[in-house]
DNA sequence: ATATTATACTTACAAATAGTTAGTAACACA
DNA sequence: TGTGTTACTAACTATTTGTAAGTATAATAT
């Protein structure tokens, strides 16, 4: 049998990023600070409860940060923190890949 | 409202790689053609059944190629296309992040 | 005082996807 | 005739995802 050893860390990786919405939801996140409403209205097709729940994931896995501005309408934003922007050199090479591949 | 333009070909690409397993089976395949079984003994805790689905979605979406030895017991070969191989750059930059920040 | 608006969620339920366990077809070999 | 191996398939359960509606909070409008 052969033996490929995958990287447990790797695997671990795949846990967050293979998973839908979350890949969509970091890219938004990578163009700076923004609003629940705003992830929202970026990415077509994915209900409030699903961005709930990742934003919720995201969070616990230390990759996104939530920050609350106390006005009136309370105003929340959602960043990424460092371990969540260093993903953008491999979300840049997925970039890549769909525009040279896809279609 | 924020309008961020999410590039439609990122949001196809994130279908394939946003699915459990295939970022796992990818990552196995770019070691070289594999049997199914060699697959299947390198990614602990998916099922065969699984297996059998993504493989058949990863072949439909291009990124795999299935090989027929007419051999007894009859051997198949799974291996990556262009396409696939194509993907090598992300996954390391995936691997990168994830040796960098888990844990 | 009451109604309206907005934001960031929650809840209840239905539908789709994933997981588990067992089974099958094909064929050489004992 | 029976056994073993490989690459699946089928039947069923559990978990995840999707849909649609509702809620809390607080300023502003009537």
């Amino acid at each position: 049998m052969v033996k490929m050893n995958l990287c447990p860390k790797f695997e671990t990786a795949f846990q967050l990023l293979g998973k839908r919405w979350n890949g969509l939801i970091i890219r938004v996140l990578l163009n700076g600070p923004v609003r629940f409403r705003d992830i929202s209205a970026n990415i077509p097709g994915m209900s409030d409860k699903m961005l709930v729940d990742r934003l919720k994931q995201l969070e616990a896995a230390g990759v996104v940060k939530r920050k609350v501005y106390p006005e009136t309408p309370v105003r929340i934003e959602y960043l990424l923190t460092d371990k969540g922007k260093a993903l953008e050199p491999a979300l840049d090479e997925i970039q890549a890949w769909a525009e040279n591949w896809m279609d």
